[in-house]
DNA sequence: TAGGCCATCTGGTCCT
DNA sequence: AGGACCAGATGGCCTA
């Protein structure tokens, strides 16, 4: 049976919408085949004016459950087996509703903040613009690689600035959002041949990036392999923000004895232990090239994907490494203007505080 | 217009 | 019993 199916069965199986439909002559208690057409408190706004269930305040009984028999015969009295339900009473409809309409406003809650949550680590991405805001399936992608990467720099001594570390930023990104990362970057001449190469490679079989969520196919799965980049794999589940932001605890220990995330569930989440260290020197993330040659621009940055990007610097006008000089960059070369230095890149302290927050909810 | 993204509702399951 | 969490379903909005 079709999904669909089973939700018109089961909406359709609650004695008391049944009767309601029944009394409402087919029209428009509910519609089915599409959203419900419920109030903004769903079920709350249907089944009123039924003067059929107000009058049945005893408990009626009918039989409910096997779904081949009886619920397509209108006419027929359906042959129900298994247990037997009461059906709704006026009170019992009263209760559901008032349960359904406190659950509804607890889901909207539990998703508002789990949003928030999002917009505090969007804020904590090396991108972060208000008016191009990452999805949030590219904002947990990003995050991944961003942790990837820096815990590679910690690892491995890797520069920041190499274009190792634009590439895994970039990693499984799609392509609009692997253009905002690299016009924030600032990326030099070979990273967006790197990026379209990326993007280029065929959906993985693993993890997340082969289409989930409606993802075009170009994505590369964030946990499982990597292939053919020679990158190393990440160190999903063996690393994660707080250990990269509390280096020192783990100073001279293998990933593989850093605790996994089991060990960080909501039972064994090790307490957060006041401000966090500065993680990086983040500011040198912030790229300056040399400026290629007209001729070099265009053979390295096709026309299509120059005219993608933001606006591609040239160095000679870049301005210091660091927020300063992002900033300067932003408002130069027309990056949007919300995304400014300490969105991008939030100095320590920032991090600090707004991990302070997550930590402390 | 199709596809991507999102908010919301909903019922099921697990836990306290 | 009630709350938290989850996944499925649906419609709205936006954009290419």
């Amino acid at each position: 049976m079709s999904k669909r199916g089973e939700v018109s069965e089961l909406v359709s199986s609650l004695g008391w919408l049944e009767e309601d439909m029944s009394s409402q002559d087919g029209e428009g208690g509910l519609e089915m085949g599409g959203r419900y057409s419920l109030g903004p408190e769903g079920l709350g706004s249907i089944g009123q004016g039924s003067e059929d269930i107000e009058d049945q305040e005893e408990e009626d009984i009918y039989n409910d459950g096997d779904e081949e028999a009886g619920m397509d015969a209108e006419n027929e009295a359906p042959k129900r087996r298994g247990p037997k339900k009461k059906k709704m009473t006026r009170a019992r409809q009263e209760r559901f509703k008032a349960r359904r309409s406190k659950a509804n406003a607890r889901e909207r809650s539990r998703m508002h903040g789990l949003n928030d949550a999002l917009e505090v680590l969007r804020k904590v991405m090396p991108c972060y613009s208000k008016t191009q805001k990452l999805s949030k399936i590219e904002t947990l992608r990003l995050a991944h690689n961003y942790i990837w990467a820096l815990s590679e720099v910690l690892e491995s001594g890797q520069s920041p600035e190499s274009h190792g570390f634009i590439e895994m930023l970039c990693k499984g990104l799609s392509q609009p959002t692997s253009n905002l990362v690299a016009g924030c970057l600032q990326l030099g001449p070979s990273a967006p041949l790197m990026i379209n190469k990326l993007d280029e490679k065929p959906c993985g079989a693993l993890g997340v990036g082969g289409g989930v969520g409606g993802q075009p196919c170009g994505h590369q799965p964030l946990s499982g392999h990597y292939p053919s980049t020679g990158l190393p794999s990440p160190p999903y589940g063996s690393l994660e923000a707080s250990h990269l932001l509390h280096m020192k605890s783990f100073k001279g220990v293998p990933y593989e004895q850093h605790p996994s995330p089991k060990d960080c569930s909501s039972n064994g989440t090790p307490p957060y232990d006041g401000p966090l260290t500065p993680p990086l020197s983040i500011s040198s993330n912030f790229i300056l090239k040399q400026e290629p040659s007209p001729h070099e621009a265009e053979r390295n940055y096709p026309s299509h994907y120059l005219s993608s990007l933001p606006h591609y610097p040239p160095s000679s006008l870049g301005g210091l490494p660091g927020p300063q000089g992002y900033l300067f960059q932003a408002s130069r070369y027309e990056l949007p203007l919300d995304i400014q230095a300490f969105d991008s890149f939030p100095p320590p302290h920032m991090i600090a505080s707004q991990m302070g927050t997550i930590y402390s909810e």
